[in-house]
DNA sequence: AATAATTTTTAGGTTAGTCTAAAAATATTT
DNA sequence: AAATATTTTTAGACTAACCTAAAAATTATT
């Protein structure tokens, strides 16, 4: 059996080493837990005999191939819960994720397998990050960042790369939701922000903070 | 704060003082919660301090007025959820039980009010059980046992005393649904069956135990 | 009412997950 | 390479939730 922390631990490890691209440190662990070096330590350990995780003293941890199967299942549950958090309770981006962070634990083998049939097999969350299928496989997406398109290209919102929930609801008091369609008619060089078409009525500037986190399907 | 645990004790609490009409033993809880009776005392100290209960050494339990809130607000959220899972993911009477015993605990404040919408504000659970308000106030059910009813007289099938699964199992294998009209044909006095009828051709004869555990609204 | 049977509590111990403080290991700077 | 700074581990302790076994309290029986 495999404990919620336990889980949350797995969960830690599979995001800072797929971003970092390499074993991830006790310390990094630590600052993502909220919590101590020791505790991660101790976890770390624990980890070890029940060999999901690849450890050595000092060294940092990876996931085996099991941990990195239960972390992606974890990902797949969490994404499909806030797709049903969004589409089906109206909650908001920002909203969604701490409930889906408790969703994500329920145990029961088939309910996340009928819940995306309900959904009609979404392939990506709210926050346009793609659902890994039941096997583990993520469908890649094709999005360029706002910050890389230029002058008279337009494209659909399809994600974010920064998570925090400031950016959400700034996007969402700007109505840069997914889905949106939006030009670019400006770029100003001297601070790198640009002035976009949403839809075909709202204009607006935004700084290059905003550029280089928000994901577009170019179209 | 409060644990999963200490909501699973309020629970039975609540079930068992409910059904006694008087204080709960030791020994009642500890075989509810499968568990030994101490573990029970020690649980109830500690539900004592957060005064949830009242309790007196070998005297029982009853709950506070804050205990027993909780212990509605999670009876809510069961029961809300189950109907979730029966009637949108098609989960079967007997399997959404274990289910909602996990989703019972998530702890958002809105998220069982949004549910309790997005499901058309039901007023009754898959067993037709009734669903407590925000408030904690129950719809009380007109229904009566099959057993209470006589030769010619219809009803709908609205709910059951015995929640086992294998009970459950039965029902469903019978296609004697939450919802299914019928009428009683025969009664044998020997032993207590009835010969019934479903709909309006299915003829079955159950047995004074199922007539027991059956609840129907007369019409 | 005294004895027996049952129920409940106490005492003492275990594990998971956490902590702080100190020691050890590793990395960085001079 | 030696000294310093940082990171990581170890040691020892805490709490929640559980356990077993024995003691105490309650209830039932004679």
């Amino acid at each position: 059996m495999i404990s919620q922390t336990e889980e949350n631990y797995l969960k830690a490890i599979y995001k800072i080493t797929e971003r970092e691209g390499k074993a991830a440190s006790t310390n990094a662990i630590a600052s993502a837990m909220n919590t101590t070096a020791a505790s991660v330590t101790d976890m770390f350990n624990r980890l070890k005999t029940k060999e999901l995780v690849n450890y050595e003293k000092s060294k940092g941890v990876t996931l085996t191939p099991v941990g990195g199967r239960l972390a992606t299942t974890l990902v797949r549950k969490h994404r499909i819960w806030e797709v049903f958090l969004c589409e089906k309770l109206g909650y908001s981006w920002d909203e969604c994720h701490d409930i889906a962070e408790e969703l994500e634990h329920i145990q029961d083998t088939d309910l996340i397998n009928r819940l995306e049939r309900f959904l009609g097999h979404p392939k990506f969350d709210p926050h346009g990050d793609p659902i890994p299928d039941s096997s583990g496989n993520f469908t890649p997406r094709s999005q360029t960042l706002l910050s890389d398109m230029n002058i008279g290209e337009k494209g659909v919102i399809v994600g974010v790369q920064d998570h925090s929930t400031s950016f959400l609801q700034y996007l969402d008091k700007q109505r840069m939701n997914l889905g949106v369609e939006l030009r670019i008619l400006e770029i100003f060089e001297f601070d790198d922000s640009m002035k976009i078409i949403l839809g075909e009525q709202h204009e607006l500037i935004v700084s290059s903070r905003v550029c280089q986190n928000l994901f577009l399907k170019k179209n």
